[in-house]
DNA sequence: GTGAAAGCGCTAACAC
DNA sequence: GTGTTAGCGCTTTCAC
C-alpha cells in the first residue's frame, strides 16, 4: 500500500487535492497552469508519491491490468509467449497478472473469477479448448479477451496463433521430397484447437501427396513426452509400417523418439521424425530435432497489442480479427531419406 | 469490472449491504444467522456476484496479489520457481502479478513502482543484485518482501535459495575422485550472491582437497550459453592446462562445451564439465550433462510461503530466515576419468 | 443479529 | 485555471 496520499502532495504544492490529480494526471495536465503543474510535481517527488492505482481503478473502473492465463508456464512453450505479452504490456503502462492453471478446468475457472473480481481490464487466454465454458462465460460478461496459440470452434474472439496447416504442410512435403510413402501423424489432444488443425491439415498433405490416407493418424491425450511414449507404444503394437513420424509437437516427438529407441529403431536410419514449435534445445539434442520454427515470442506481443487495442476502442463492436503468423521448417538430422 | 454488487445482492436477499457483507466474508460469517448467511449466499450465487476486490482492499488495505519479479522467464530456471510460487500464492487465494524484467535495471525499477501503486501485498524477487537499489527501496518501505535463489550482500530479508557451497563441492570431489587434479571454475557474475558464493565454495573446496588454487576462476559476464562461450574462449587463450570445468549454471557450461568442441576437444575425454541447476533437457543432451540438481518448483513454493507468513503477521518484527534447499548431484556423461 | 453512517484515495462533474 | 462536491463498492465501527 502507498504511504503518501495525493492530499498530502497537494497540501505540500497548496493547491487543492483536485488540482494535484489533474497535474499529475498526463491527459488532463493540460487544464492546468504551467506553474501549477510543476510545484505539484516536485511536492509528489519530494514527498514520494506513489499514485494509488485501486482508488483510482474504483473511481475509473479501469484498472490497466491485464491477466494471462497459461495451461504450465513450465513448458518451454509458453515462457516466451509470456515475455513477448510482459513486454507489450509493461511498455503500455500495463500490468500483467499471471495464472498457471496446471490444465485444469476448475482451477482455471476460479483464478479466472479471482482476476475479474481484481477487475482486470481484459484477457489473454492460451488454454483455450476447442469446447471452453470458461471462454464462454468470458464472451457473455463481454470483458476484452484475446486467444492465444489455441482457439476455441466458434470464432467469437480474436485469436493470434501459427500457420500450423502451413507447418504440417512443409513437413509432410519434405518428407515426401525424401521419398516417404508411409507417414504417421501423432496428433494433439482433440480438445485443442492445434491438435484438431495439425491432424486436418495433415491428411490433406497426404492427399495432396497422392499418398492413402490409411490408420495413419494416432490421438495423443496430451501434449507431453509421455503421452508420446504411449502414442508410440501403440505405434509399434498397431503393426502399422511407417517410415516417417510427422508429430503435432516437439514433446510427443521426443517421447516417441525415446520409445522407438528403446524397440530398437534409431533415427533417422530407420525412421524420420518432425516435431512442431522448435522449443529451446531442439537443435541441441542427438540427433537434432527438425521441426516447425513458430514465432512464439512475438505471437504473445501480438497478442497483446490485440488486447490493448480492444480495451482502448471499448466503444466499439470487437471484431475477431484471426492472425497466423508465419512458421517455418527447420530441417536437422531427425529426417533423412525413406528406408529402401 | 464486475457487474453485479453487493447491494444488489442485499436487495435481493431483503438484507442491509453490511449484512450481506458480514454474510460474504468467511470472518465475519459468525457474527450473522444462519438462516441470512444462507439466503444472501444463494443471492449471490443466483446473481453471479463477484466481489470488488479493489473496493474491499481500497477499504482493507490488503489487496491479496502478490509480486514476483524475475530476471527473464525464457530461462528455464525460472519457470518451475514461477509455478511453485504460483501454486502456493493462488491457493492461498493470492493473485500473482508477475514482471520479466530483462535484466535491466530501469526497468525493474519501473514495473516494481507500478506493483507498488497496484498495492501488491509483497513481493518475490528473483532478480536480487548484490547490491540492488530496487531491494533497498523495498526494504525502507517495510514492504514484505521475500529473495529467492539470488540474495543481497546484507541479509536483511528472508532468502531462499539452494545450497550452492554443498553444490559446488559435491561436483569437485566427484571430479577429484575421477582423479582430476587441474579444475577451472566458470564462475557466473558477480554482481549475482549464486556467482559470488559458487566461486568461493569452489576455491574451499579446491583447498579441501589439496589442489592449488590459481588462476582457476574465469568470471563470466552473464548466465548465458554466449557467456559461456566467450569464458571458454578466454580458458584457451590463457593457455591454462585444465582436465575439468565446474561451471556455476548449465547454460556457461553447455556454451563452454561448444567451444571447446569446436577447438577439437571432446567432452568427457579431453576434459570433464559439471554445470548447475539441471534445466529440463540436460539429461537429453548428448553427451548428457552432468549437473547439479535444485528443486526449484520447491523454492519458488517456500518463497511464497514465507512471504504469505510474512504479510500474516504484519505486526510482528519481520526476522530474516535464511534457507538453503538441499542439491544433489547427478552425474552423467559430460564427467569421467582424467585423462592420463 | 442487523441497520445506519462514515470513509478508504482518488477523479469527474459542476461551479466560480 | 482552480475549488467544491459527490461518489466508485466495499467494510467496519457504532447503535439498536
Amino acid at each position: 500500500m502507498s504511504r503518501v496520499r495525493l492530499v498530502e502532495v497537494a497540501r505540500e504544492a497548496g493547491v487543492h487535492p483536485a488540482t494535484a490529480s489533474r497535474a499529475l494526471n498526463p491527459n488532463a495536465r493540460g487544464e492546468v497552469n504551467q506553474r501549477t503543474v510543476q510545484r505539484v510535481m516536485r511536492a509528489a517527488e519530494r514527498l514520494g508519491y506513489v499514485p494509488n492505482t485501486l482508488a483510482r481503478g474504483l473511481r475509473t473502473s479501469r484498472s490497466f491490468v491485464a491477466a494471462l492465463v497459461i495451461p504450465d508456464i513450465t513448458n518451454s512453450l509458453f515462457p516466451p509467449i509470456v515475455r513477448g505479452a510482459e513486454q507489450v504490456l509493461s511498455g503500455a503502462g500495463f500490468t500483467l497478472v499471471l495464472t498457471d492453471t496446471n490444465n485444469d478446468l476448475e482451477m482455471e475457472r476460479g483464478q479466472v473469477a479471482s482476476m475479474r473480481a481484481h477487475g482486470v481490464d481484459g484477457f489473454i487466454v492460451a488454454t483455450a479448448r476447442w469446447q471452453d465454458p470458461v471462454v464462454d462465460e468470458l464472451v457473455s460478461a463481454g470483458i476484452p479477451t484475446v486467444l492465444v496459440n489455441r482457439r476455441c470452434r466458434e470464432a467469437s474472439l480474436p485469436f493470434v496463433g501459427s500457420d500450423d496447416q502451413r507447418g504440417v504442410r512443409l513437413c509432410v512435403e519434405h518428407l515426401a521430397a525424401l521419398g516417404h510413402r508411409e507417414i504417421v501423424h501423432l496428433a494433439g489432444p482433440a480438445d485443442t484447437s492445434t491438435g484438431r488443425e495439425r491432424a486436418v491439415a495433415f491428411r490433406a498433405a497426404l492427399r495432396e501427396h497422392r499418398i492413402p490416407v490409411r490408420s495413419s493418424v494416432i490421438e495423443c491425450a496430451a501434449y507431453s513426452e509421455a503421452a508420446g511414449v504411449e502414442a508410440a507404444q501403440r505405434l509399434l503394437a498397431g503393426g502399422r509400417p511407417f517410415s516417417a513420424i510427422v508429430a503435432a509437437n516437439d514433446l510427443l516427438a521426443l517421447g516417441a523418439m525415446a520409445t522407438l529407441g528403446e524397440a530398437g529403431l534409431r533415427c533417422p536410419q530407420d525412421y524420420s521424425l518432425t516435431g512442431f514449435n522448435d522449443l529451446p534445445f531442439m537443435r541441441k539434442l542427438t540427433p537434432a530435432l527438425t521441426t516447425v520454427a513458430v514465432p512464439l515470442t512475438e505471437m504473445g506481443a501480438a497478442a497483446a497489442r490485440t488486447l490493448l487495442e480492444w480495451i482502448a476502442t471499448s466503444g466499439e463492436a470487437a471484431r475477431p480479427a484471426q492472425s497466423l503468423l508465419p512458421v517455418e521448417l527447420v530441417v536437422r538430422a531427425t529426417t533423412g531419406p525413406a528406408p529402401a
